[in-house]
DNA sequence: CCTCATGACTGCACTAGGTGCAATCACCAG
DNA sequence: CTGGTGATTGCACCTAGTGCAGTCATGAGG
């Protein structure tokens, strides 16, 4: 038997997110956390910076998609092109790894938390910063690396919110129609 | 003779942004700036919710200068030029009050604080809420109007940056380059 | 079989951000 | 003179987060 149960990040993940989703996250102390998971407020902290970090747990999953995506994309494609077919393809692997109706009960206790709206906006940068330095890797200039993650991130926020509202809706549809109506904003 | 000094939030303001530049924003705890402006730590949560709200505490000022220029921009303009307009007479407006220097130092210790720059990431989102709702009375409907005030405020970004980088430039001019470049970047 | 290094986990003490509540007291209106 | 207002405060308290020293099963090597 093995001195201690396995995967206790996984567990910590999992009790935090029952526990947000029964009482919200403000109501939630990272001792209770730490106790339904079998471990110390201590260890908490080991494998979380903080108590936020905790709600992005998978979240880092999502941005290795997207840079893999955005690494195998055909180099002759723009900057905007290969952002918006990479975001699409992680799009459609997010779908078939979740259901629309867990990612509906995460996005609640986001959308109801602003702690948590604010780390996701620090995410979502970090993610764009992510994105630019990959568009660097295939000669793209950093201004327009800029804007074109920007704007496929800005689009593919608009897909998702669709998508979820309707979702036998086909998802590169919803992104190619995202990405016309941008363009008709700036024009 | 009065009470109390006038002015405690200005006071507060003042001994924080000194103690941040002095030793940077981690090393400054809420009971020193309060000491600094002669008032307790609980005075200082009267006036801020939280410690890093002090640190924007003009930022409110800008907010409130963009909405203005957005409301009294020409109707007939669209979207994107209203907003793109808006924001060059708001910089200009800044440039005025605020010296580069000021504007750097500022900028230094913002980009020098993680919790900082998460903040100011979500007055940025707050800020593109506001302009939505502005653009929404000019008849602009909600896809566009997000559109645009993320566009605007991705443009506005690059041209303070390049503002500060050499500070003699036309900064209306920087505006539409950095607009035209985000243009060419999504076509 | 002994030993030793490793590494996940823990307890403890401590700092600092943040809140609720009751009390203070100059000022001002009636 | 009196009572209300409002900025300020002290105090008790909670929670997030950190540094440090210690525990102890496991597995490699002698």
């Amino acid at each position: 038997m093995a001195r201690w149960e396995p995967d206790a990040r996984g567990r910590l993940q999992q009790a935090a997110m029952s526990l947000f989703r029964e009482r919200g996250y403000a109501e939630v102390t990272v001792a209770e956390i730490a106790d339904r998971a079998g471990l110390s407020k201590r260890s908490f902290f080991n494998h979380f910076a903080d108590k936020r970090e905790v709600f992005f747990a998978n979240a880092q999953f999502f941005e290795e998609s997207v840079l893999a995506h955005l690494a195998s994309a055909d180099p002759r494609l723009s900057a905007i092109d290969a952002t918006v077919l990479a975001l699409t393809r992680c799009g459609l692997d997010l779908s078939t790894v979740t259901s629309a109706e867990d990612a509906q009960t995460r996005l609640d206790v986001l959308v109801a938390t602003p702690e948590l709206r604010e780390r996701d906006l620090n995410k979502t940068a970090e993610l764009t910063a992510a994105m630019v330095e990959a568009l660097g890797r295939r000669g793209v200039p950093p201004r327009t690396a800029g804007f074109a993650a920007q704007a496929g991130l800005a689009v593919f926020t608009v897909a998702v919110a669709e998508w979820l509202a309707t979702p036998a809706a086909d998802f590169p549809d919803l992104m190619r129609r995202a990405l016309n109506e941008l363009r008709e904003a700036v024009a």
